[in-house]
DNA sequence: GGATTGATATGATGTGGATCAAAGAACATC
DNA sequence: GATGTTCTTTGATCCACATCATATCAATCC
């Protein structure tokens, strides 16, 4: 088994400053490189682990895109998540000798592998890389949380656009134009995430399109009315419009 | 201001089982005792924190139950969670200044109060303490995924199965009765929290009792058949009473 | 190039649970 | 113990979205 080197370090990554990174200094940061083992590429559909895999790392994606799935006991899949460069996926299997979801690859990704023990070690030394940590998985229960509104209170349009606007934010926060991008995401996937039917999707995608907020031509999307999508998003078009009419 | 001492110490407390002393040995039990304020008891609707409310601690419910809210900006309200004697709560806040939910006194309470950043600091001694806190987050984003599955794969009557099966069985933990409890949640806050309406979970609540589920006496509820409430949470029921039925 | 497969689109129909409405129960207040 | 007030139950109606059914389109493979 030869161990190739595709290196890329957290120095020169330019995802360090929404991954684990963002709060150490140059020393720290070192060390932390030092654990990271960096992973051969992944292509689509490629499984990076799975519910029976056992735990022993959290990864951060690199480059590409990941979904993460739960299976329910009668066969059914739930997205749980996806996974942009910088983000971390594995939180959801401190607990447990296996994982508890399962994470594909959406396109040809690469991920750094971040060996749990070790980490846990430096959070020991590293005091910032502790409430690093805690601060990603707080977020992420924070996120959780405005998901369950999402899913109970808003309906089909208010999701999706809600959809469209938060992603759109995070491929900004990551360099990428949130104007306009490539969805690794299938339909099927979005539908999933969002508790909706891939035609409701479909319906809406170009229902959207006729009211001119984004245009759509297969997986390439652009947004033309971020703002107003976000306000519908958040059920406030009625407020907002009567200010923009006004 | 005079303060009080409700004594209870977590050597002494019948919860500690379920809650952060469940690792840690006599010294380091001691150590976190000494770090925990006992305040005084929270009657029914008062509130805990709020999401203005600057974040400092994490609480763990010492008696009584809890329920966390998020507030949307278009003023509507969403129940995200549950708390029992054992549990903690906070965990969403851990990134930002103030906390980024509500905690509300279902019934007369009482908490620990475990200042955020000794805890921190023993998180550094104590590895742990340190893998307790992160496995109990870790749990919390899991459960999170499960109720991402029940509210988009699941309809009213399985959610409402789920409920039940999932209160009963987190009353067994505690040592209280798993057959027969007390609802100190209203109807409206279950209806909330699985995005259900009063009516439904209402109606849903009289059919059960008719099929001999459970009986329902305003807010008793006595559980009949666990093991066949729970299979049909899971959309099992089929397959179940094939097996029963053979 | 045709065949197979997977993703997407779009129309017709059905339904689970929301919404609306009203009446009991339970609970608190004086 | 009468009187609001809040919580729950039950019925009638409605609608957003699922489901079902086809059609279209793109990618991949002999």
């Amino acid at each position: 088994m030869t161990k190739m080197d595709f290196s890329i370090h957290c120095q020169s990554c330019s995802f360090s400053h929404l991954c684990l990174p963002v709060s150490l200094n140059d020393n720290e940061l070192e060390s932390l490189d030092d654990i990271i083992e960096r992973k051969k590429p992944l292509q689509k559909h490629d499984v990076l682990f799975s519910e029976d895999t056992p735990f022993k790392s959290l990864f951060a994606v690199r480059s590409g895109s990941f979904k993460s799935v739960i299976r329910t006991e009668d066969g059914q899949e739930q997205v749980v998540g996806f996974h942009l460069p910088g983000d971390l996926i594995g939180f959801d299997s401190l607990d447990a000798q296996t994982h508890q979801s399962s994470a594909i690859a959406l396109e040809t990704s690469m991920v750094c592998e971040l060996p749990y023990h070790m980490l846990d070690e430096m959070a020991e030394r590293f005091p910032k890389l502790r409430k690093q940590i805690m601060s990603f998985m707080s977020s992420d229960i924070q996120q959780k949380h405005e998901l369950m509104m999402l899913l109970n209170k808003r309906k089909a349009e208010e999701r999706l656009l809600y959809f469209l606007t938060h992603l759109s934010q995070r491929y900004a926060e990551r360099g990428f134009s949130e104007k306009q991008f490539n969805l690794t995401i299938t339909r099927n996937e979005i539908g999933n995430y969002l508790g909706l039917t891939i035609e409701t999707i479909s319906r809406l995608l170009t229902r959207f399109q006729k009211e001119k907020l984004i245009t759509v031509d297969g997986k390439l999307i652009e947004i033309l009315e971020y703002d107003l999508m976000l306000a519908k998003s958040k059920g406030l078009h009625h407020e907002l419009m009567q200010q923009l009419t006004c």
